[in-house]
DNA sequence: AATGAATGAGGTTTCATTCAT
DNA sequence: CATGAATGAAACCTCATTCAT
């Protein structure tokens, strides 16, 4: 399997590098090969082609991100206390490597509409997890009943994805990680956590 | 003035076809210039270069959205109002023009770093829409006293654009201005527009 | 007659300020235009096209020139003092109209070879002019009898010419008419004029 | 090092045959691939931009020229035998390749001013030579002690450059060489090298 | 497995010239 | 005579991918 073999890992954590340092639209292939210490060719023989690298880049980093964020959350019993571990781990894995978050944020996003869609087709195992904690919620009552669990779904990643790219975009100046409490707390609030008082 | 000329309009909407059919990468200038009816030279007699294109058709489009939303809400007291008539006129004025919802959302995202700064210079006249409202709300007791405006804002924005994104991303085969309404809610619950249950 | 009227000149004039301030390259017929205060197609109903006002421009000037040098020397009776008659006047004539001297040595030389031809065409006049003087210096004894014409018009065309353009090359820094009198030596003695060493 | 490498003076002696054929402005990097044989990227593969084809052309060629004359000259003792060496060179080298004859005294002048200026930076090497030449001429009492170096360069350069230019115009119909004697006893005469009749 | 020299398609922009007013 | 908005052809350069070694 060529995805265990180092320098598939090398090649992946070179293009992150030289995206982030470079751009989307500056990070030639050949740039790529540099920063991984390889011949140009030799990407060709662990990646279909350059989007092959990119959609794996995704593929790897955000599936190391969802097992994560699954392994935590199974130790939690409340729909609000997964989703305030899942607000957390997304927070904190991406504060913790600069290099991905401004690779994920910003620059990946310039892909054509083509190579989106296949980096959505890797999102949507961690979209299936938010659902699933939003459906507990709702079946458990901490939720409202009359939830739509898709357009709740839209909620938490729209609110978490634009804290982080406005995070991201302020050249990570403050302390993404100390947002947690009161992102949860629009969240909750917004999946009606606490009953409308009556 | 150039921008009161019929051919500047006349070259933004042929601009927002294009790119709609095409994507934003299989949008050559002379493309724009042949749906626009006029010669490849003349789009640069009203526009500096493909960049301003794309930058004025942002500004000119987005520049009506803010203008009427303002003015829709205007007309409304409280913040809740207010943030219904947002969400509402936000999504019957993308639901209005298919293709440039696809613009806005998907294509123009493929833009470089500098005309996605210029792009975001734009969006901060909308963002202080939303600001306002916010704390129109924390001041007249419609919301949290403790709520973050920034992150309010970031949560009223970023959940609105995943749906946008994701109901083009879906191809518009479902009604957006259907999901008005418990966009909303999810919105005002987040702002703790309900008190939590006492 | 085009030639006399006043935006005949007007125009020249202008050409020769804007290829001076902004090279050969950088003179669009619209810039040449706007100096003139003229519009644009105004330039064509006195010029067939941009390479008519650019040789125009040479007749113009070059003519005047040609015809004052003429006068002058038809007052000096031997071939040495109208050798420095014509040195005296192609530096003065040029070191008074400094943009003129910019066009001429520098911009007009990267015009391509058709016009470059034509040019020399106009110069062809000057030509028979140091022509004559050199026949007459061999008649009369004054320069050497082995003289050969042609190559001595080339020393005298490309001494003087080479000069101006060095003068130019280096701002006019320095007082081109004060060469006036070692240039004329170089020229006469390479003409013979003082019999060699006997 | 690249310069080295066969396709670059293949490169480089494509485009002298282009540029001589077809003129500067004629001249696609295109056209001069397809006639050195390569594929148009591999240009850029050996030179940095189309400039830097022919700057290095004239590098190449005139750095050549330079050596060559260089070495004739040290084996002559007095200025007049170095200078008539020069001559001869300059004449021999330019007459033994048409097109590049073609390319340096007419096709290359049409380059803008910043090419010119690196080209100028070439040529000091020749007028290096020269200078050397006049000023041994002084030293040894073989020409005038009043001679100006500067003015002497610029006539030697001017009539030797006027007289391979008229060379070239007249599409070269008659021997270069044959001027040899008589272009280096006006120089020399110029120079003052026969004392003036006493 | 690894290399890296070579390939070649494709698009933005300028500007001389025209012609309807 | 004069205008100036409109035209449209034409070329440099990049970079993902290949393949002989």
């Amino acid at each position: 399997m060529k995805r265990t073999k180092p320098k598939f890992k090398q090649i992946i954590d070179a293009a992150v590098v030289v995206i982030a340092e470079n751009g989307y639209h500056q990070a030639q292939v050949s740039k790529i090969a540099k920063q991984a210490g390889v011949a140009d060719g030799t990407i060709y023989l662990y990646f279909k082609n350059k989007e092959d690298i990119l959609v794996s880049l995704f593929q790897e980093k955000m599936g190391n991100f969802i097992e994560k964020i699954e392994e935590e959350i199974a130790g939690k019993q409340t729909a609000a206390e997964k989703l305030l571990m899942l607000v957390e781990k997304h927070f904190s894995l991406l504060a913790a490597d600069h290099d991905l978050a401004i690779v994920t944020q910003l620059e990946l996003r310039q892909s054509n509409k083509e190579l989106r869609l296949r980096i959505n087709e890797v999102l949507k195992g961690y979209l299936k997890v938010v659902d699933q904690i939003i459906i507990q919620g709702k079946e458990n009552g901490e939720f409202r009943a009359d939830l739509d669990v898709r357009l709740a779904r839209q909620m938490v990643f729209g609110t978490i994805d634009e804290t982080v790219t406005t995070w991201v975009m302020n050249e990570q100046k403050y302390d993404l990680l100390k947002l947690t409490g009161q992102v949860h707390q629009l969240l909750i609030y917004g999946c009606g956590f606490f009953k409308p008082n009556s």
